[in-house]
DNA sequence: GCCGTTTTCGGCCCGACTGTTTTCAGTCG
């Protein structure tokens, strides 16, 4: 395959998030938001440089670029530049879309504040929030104004997005915890997080249970959990102490299979299999797979289920990115996935003989209780004394040592 | 703005929760 300079890809997909963005703080047609949004998401899976795309005159080929979007991709590869994006830009204050990064601020909440009070900034609405100022905007009353002053406060705090790892602590807490108290049938760990992606913004929990309230009542008491965000009957969503969000999501165990699904994602992935059962005259939600017409059920105890119903085999979470897995399913091609098991040994390994933890007795074990075939012992030598480096006769008596185990 | 193993026009994924509103828009998942 060919793999060119894809730089470009990256700052077109950037531009056209950020049009998609002022299009819908200009109050156009969701649609039309939504049709930047997806060639920006193409842009970013798309493997072949887009200068090359046009260069062979492609670019219409490619999946959500009609003739328009076409124009501006030519636009920008010319000049660099995106006209009506730059008109765009000068409609609204320099740092108005910051104000969008706020949890629950969106598009039209800023225009409205811009509009009848010139918010151009989050420390103009933090200034109008404290003064209480922006009660006088019809519509926005002391509810409005305290989560303003929260969302915020959670900006500044900075953090988007947190390791894979330690957001995997965080779920497997909270999950024992619910286990502990009861109502909870099966509970499955979702979102970015069961798709393994490297950093997730929430940890997101699916529970299946016959006594919904209860499960969302536990949560919202868990002495580790610092604010509940929202609650309602089927879904919670609270802060964990440690900062992360955890969203809850409680379906009757029946609808298993379709919840699991949906509360994996990505959001992107969703979407395009819930097209695909529109063309047969399907429709999914969360609750399963129906008939339009009837309103009969044909699916949702198992994931399974879902993805047979519009025509798929089922999709290892980690490739439900929209990045090319469904067509790839379609066809038969999904790739087999790497699993830990097929690692047959380790080239760089360190022990106690210099920085690392483990013996070389216990390094040899623990290569030998993951079946290695093969561990290189590869400690510092006398290049790196600070790190504890080997002389060369300490090397020697290593070497010894390793011949002998 | 894009798109079509029914369509070149009329759809576009689908649903929960909140605050503010007398019936729903905005935001988020
Ligand atoms: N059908 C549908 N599903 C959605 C939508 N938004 C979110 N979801 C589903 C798929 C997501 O993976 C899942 C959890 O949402 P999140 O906002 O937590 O996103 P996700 O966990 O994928 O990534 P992140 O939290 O950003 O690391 O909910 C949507 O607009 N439509
Ligand atoms: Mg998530
Ligand atoms: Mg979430």
């Amino acid at each position: 395959m060919y793999h060119g300079r894809r730089v470009q890809n990256f700052e077109l997909a950037r531009l056209f998030y950020e049009m998609a963005t002022l299009l819908e703080v200009r109050n156009e047609s969701v649609f039309r938001v939504r049709a930047y949004q997806r060639a920006a998401q193409m842009l970013e899976s798309l493997t072949e440089d887009i200068a090359a795309v046009a260069a062979r005159g492609g670019l219409q080929k490619l999946p959500g670029i009609g003739k328009d979007l076409a124009v501006r991709v030519e636009e920008f590869l010319h000049t660099g530049r995106i006209d009506q994006l730059e008109a765009m830009r000068r409609d609204v204050p320099p740092r108005f879309l910051t104000l969008l990064e706020i949890r629950g601020l969106g598009p039209r909440t800023a225009k409205l504040l811009w509009d009848r009070l010139g918010v151009d900034s989050v420390e103009r609405l933090e200034e109008l929030c404290r003064t209480k100022e922006i009660l006088n905007v019809a519509g926005i009353r002391e509810k409005t104004c305290e989560n303003i002053l929260k969302g915020i406060a959670i900006w500044r705090a900075g953090r988007t997005r947190t390791l894979l790892p330690a957001a995997r602590a965080v779920a497997e807490q909270v999950a024992s915890a619910l286990r502990a108290h009861g109502g909870v049938e099966r509970l499955e760990v979702a979102g970015s997080l069961r798709r393994m992606r490297e950093t997730v913004k929430d940890v997101d929990i699916l529970v299946t249970s016959t006594e919904p309230a209860r499960v969302i009542e536990t949560l919202t008491s868990l002495p580790s959990v610092t604010e509940v965000i929202a609650r309602g009957d089927t879904k919670v969503s609270v802060r964990h102490q440690d900062g992360l969000q955890v969203d809850l999501r409680v379906v009757e165990p029946s609808a298993f299979g379709a919840a699991l699904q949906y509360f994996t994602g990505s959001k992107d992935h969703n979407v395009r299999v819930r097209e695909l059962a529109k063309r047969r005259g399907l429709t999914i939600s969360e609750y399963g797979v129906f008939e339009e017409k009837s309103g009969r059920r044909v699916a949702g105890e198992t994931e399974d289920e879902v993805y047979a119903a519009v025509g798929l085999p089922w999709i290892p979470p980690e490739l439900r990115e929209n990045t090319g897995e469904i067509d790839a399913a379609r066809n038969g091609g999904l790739p087999e996935l790497i699993t830990a098991d097929r690692i047959r040994g380790d080239l760089h390994a360190h022990t106690d003989w210099s920085d690392g933890h483990l013996s070389l007795e216990k390094l040899v074990t623990a290569a030998e209780d993951r079946g290695y075939e093969y561990i290189a012992v590869s400690d510092h030598s006398r290049s790196d004394t600070i790190a504890g480096g080997l002389s060369i006769d300490e090397l020697r008596a290593q070497i010894q040592q390793i011949r002998q185990l």
